[in-house]
DNA sequence: ACAAAATGTTGACATCGCCAACATTTTCTG
DNA sequence: CAGAAAATGTTGGCGATGTCAACATTTTGT
């Protein structure tokens, strides 16, 4: 018996949207095509989400949630808790490059309208075990400390989702890369 | 006279094209549109590029054009050559956003019967400089060594023109960074 | 019970990537 | 130098997509 109302159509959207964006990436993910597989006429999306950048918005957002929970551990580790950070973080990264990629892409913070918790949750985060650690090591908390650490951890992700690294070299030691941060 | 043959229709596309990556986003660069303003039928950029992504990874590899350029001086200077690099490399990203977006997204590297030729030369020859600063720092050249660099000042830069760092703590100072990669 | 809000549908328009078939111009070769 | 071949451009069209306007149905709240 076929309903008027889906039901739960914004969480199917976001479900399947997140199963072709993590297989196929952004620029395959189309509103249209999701409402046809939720069986749902193409602009019903439209009722959920304002636009296609927002609805990619959701699914960054719906990610940081994700890396979240995958922080929430290693930043409670206590001393050591920013170096199981940075390799939990990249181990995120490897695992869902085309969520990763979209999260970190500006896209996300285009959109005022939407609001993105997580993603706020997440960096708040891993600012805090991040600005620990460099007041720990007698920094006081630089900002610089911080960003230093934060680039790294980021560059590093994406140099190895992307294949920058130049492929006549031996693949590096990630993991242990990840786990040593720099000191500033 | 309108002309049958543009003449230099290849160059005119990719500039006007250039021109629509650096201010709109990879996004918005539509080949139907780029050939209408060349005054041009819609089909004719066909003849130039094999499809869309091939034209983008055109455009990456002029980048990596500009990039090499960027790199020469700084590359050149002796002992602290890699440090010089790092400075510039993270200033054309700044310059370029969009550009260096694309130019490092996996686009780049999936057209295999495209030849990008500059992004080879490029990245041989910020290979080249990290390696000389890792041996003379008594690492050996190590492949993990190289990484890190290459990852932080990669991913520094993202982090700059992304604006992912925090909006509430202060601006890092973006250039000390980018000079004093770290070592391992 | 009824009004309002939420959710979905139909129809339409513009843009876009890209294919096939054909036209024109330039270049190469005998 | 003529004719073939290659390069370059055009027209017409198909299917996918984002998004808007107008309307329908269902759910919710008073």
């Amino acid at each position: 018996m076929d309903q008027y109302h889906h039901g739960n159509l914004r969480g199917e959207l976001l479900r399947a949207g997140m199963e072709t964006l993590e297989s196929q990436g952004a620029n395959r993910v189309s509103l249209r095509s999701l409402a046809e597989a939720a069986d749902v006429s193409k602009t019903a999306p439209y009722r959920h989400f304002s636009n296609k950048e927002a609805f990619l918005a959701a699914l960054a957002d719906e990610g940081y949630r994700m890396l979240y929970a995958a922080l929430e551990g290693p930043a409670n580790k206590g001393p050591g808790a920013a170096n199981a950070m940075g390799k939990a973080y990249m181990e995120f990264a490897t695992a869902h490059p085309e969520l990763y990629r979209l999260m970190t892409s500006p896209i996300s913070r285009n959109i005022p309208q939407e609001p993105v918790p997580w993603a706020r949750k997440a960096l708040l985060l891993l600012k805090k075990v991040l600005a620990e650690r460099a007041a720990a090591s007698g920094e006081g908390g630089s900002v610089d400390s911080v960003a230093a650490a934060w680039g790294y951890i980021h560059g590093l992700s994406l140099v190895r989702i992307d294949g920058i690294f130049p492929a006549d070299m031996p693949e590096p030691d990630w993991d242990r890369l990840a786990f040593e941060l720099p000191s500033f």
